[in-house]
DNA sequence: CTGAAAGCGCTAACAG
DNA sequence: CTGTTAGCGCTTTCAG
């Protein structure tokens, strides 16, 4: 028979109130009695009901997690960081990978809301949010006022977690045009970032070079296939480049692999840039120069800015967007300085 | 305000009754007033209390996930795999990174507990769980009958879902044994698979060859620095050997960057194998021979396994070891045969 | 300090 | 078919 706060109380003879109150720790209660109900906690293996306590105090402890492939590295290791980072205040996670997919997504929210999580961690980028439409997921959360935080930009109204992606890229495709590259291909697109592409723009204009947009591949995706075949394409079409900067690290790997596929090397020929620094970028052959950004400090960031909206959910707050510097690591992927 | 069923009813002109049964759609309502109270829902936007409900049916549909480490490509693809199929089923899933950590183990499954998932799929390998005292949270879980279903081998009395180990390493360092390879090392030990090391062991004594143990590194490890490091220590120890068998792929890419450093060509001078088959495995260079799993069949037997026994938890149910048959992936870390 | 009692939002008999 | 009512296991006033 399952045992609850009752047959604690049987066997320690005082209500349960006062179990109640050990159990929370909150009001004052005698020292021996404390005692006593602790010793019938421990002699019956007593486990509080969770689900019980979260309906009256309507606080489930809980965070929802959204992210749109848990396959990939880099969210995978955004989850796992997210997860402990949760775990030691106490939160547990219900995760969802929504695989970019804006249906499934709405349904997690749905989901979200009926079980009452404190807050939403969200990661996805399921597709344009300017539509109006598309949208109606996240109003459902503000109306229930649930906290939340978002690493994906371009949401207002929400707490962001951001790196700076311009800048990242901009420093990225600069290492390569310092190297002598002048003509620089981009595989990027919005599932990756549109912030990427505009900093590989930016770092093109400003060195008085052309944007040959015949260069710059975007589609909606972000794995290994797409680099893979972007480069297949590029060379289908004969594209000139000498260099490849990546959306991310999984897409520079792809690309590297269709490049040497192609007997092209790396870097010799064509020199390639990564972005996210996953594990793998430092363990692929060649080993990949790319922008690291600095996961952890950003998941502490967002934790501490989640607990802070859920526990003054009451009082309005301004939207918070905090943006954190992306780093260049230079590794063998763009082969030394030709001077 | 918080929206109940009771506003509906009022809006509706019902019961609260009658309302809980059209939302349940269980017990017959006339139309006419099904389709009223349809209306007010959407009207008030009504969102059924998920907590309040398990409360009473004693089911939360939620199911908790304990992996060693989501960071880990494997284990990442594996809790996308179990929170599509889950999901797909009803059941939202609380995944923990245990971090191979088994306190941490024991703190998360008190946690399900407490939350009253109403089933578990265990996937960590903490430690040795022969030693009793390890288990007693495996005990507390089977105490308060909560269905569970194992990824982990040697867990008696629990339904299990396994791959065949034993049979996928023989095939494995059979393979290199056709290749002419004689002295064959192993990096792998508790942490990986005891099966794959015995069937390694095995192999190499059906062959008639003598297992040399010098060639072995167990430690209690599974990451790209672990089997980075053993071939260091192995070439530090100047042992002799002419090929590699690694207990899973990450193992085996840390490893071949190890030798490459060293200036050990793969797969001419020294063939690796993995085990896994994970998206790197036929990215990196060289493209790794390996082990494939069935993995989203066997995701779908334990799913299966999983929502059967959660459905008859009653009755006493005799726990049953699925095991999967493991397929050798022939590709460039083991060159071509010498005949 | 402690107990009695009133719910939290919903489901499940049990009557009508 | 539908309404009434009694809880689920726990927290929280409100009195002692």
């Amino acid at each position: 028979m399952k045992i609850t706060i009752k047959e604690v109380a049987q066997e320690a003879n005082v209500s349960i109130a006062t179990v109640s109150r050990v159990l929370n720790g909150k009001d004052k209660v005698k020292k021996t009695t404390r005692l006593k109900i602790q010793e019938a906690v421990k002699k019956l293996n007593f486990q509080p009901n969770h689900i019980a306590r979260a309906m009256i105090i309507k606080k489930t402890k809980t965070i929802g997690l959204l992210v749109p492939q848990l396959s990939n590295e880099y969210w995978a290791l955004l989850s796992e960081i997210i997860q402990e980072k949760l775990w030691l205040k106490g939160y547990p996670l219900i995760l969802c990978s929504t695989d970019r997919d804006l249906d499934k997504e709405k349904i997690f929210t749905k989901m979200f809301i009926e079980r009452m999580v404190d807050g939403i961690i969200y990661c996805s980028t399921a597709s344009k949010y300017g539509d109006q439409k598309e949208r109606t997921h996240l109003e459902l959360i503000k109306r229930h006022s649930i906290a939340m935080v978002s690493f994906t930009p371009d949401m207002d109204d929400v707490n962001c977690i951001l790196g700076d992606h311009l800048q990242g890229a901009i420093n990225a495709v600069q290492h390569l045009i310092d190297l002598g590259h002048k003509k620089i291909a981009h595989i990027g697109g919005p599932a990756v970032s549109r912030d990427r592409e505009f900093g590989y723009r930016n770092a093109i204009v400003i060195n008085g070079l052309q944007v040959d947009e015949s260069l710059i591949i975007r589609e909606n995706e972000e794995t290994y296939q797409y680099g893979y075949k972007s480069v297949k394409k590029l060379l289908a079409n004969k594209a000139d480049f000498t260099a490849v900067f990546c959306g991310n690290d999984i897409i520079a790997i792809g690309a590297i692999k269709a490049l040497e596929e192609a007997s092209i090397n790396v870097p010799k020929d064509v020199a390639v840039v990564g972005y996210d620094d996953i594990n793998m970028a430092s363990l692929c052959k060649p080993a990949l120069t790319t922008v690291q950004q600095p996961i952890r400090e950003m998941v502490d960031a967002a934790v501490d800015l989640l607990i802070e909206s859920m526990e003054k959910n009451n009082k309005k707050q301004v939207p918070k967007k905090v943006v954190f510097q992306a780093k260049l690591i230079i590794r063998e992927s763009c082969g030394t300085y030709l001077t």
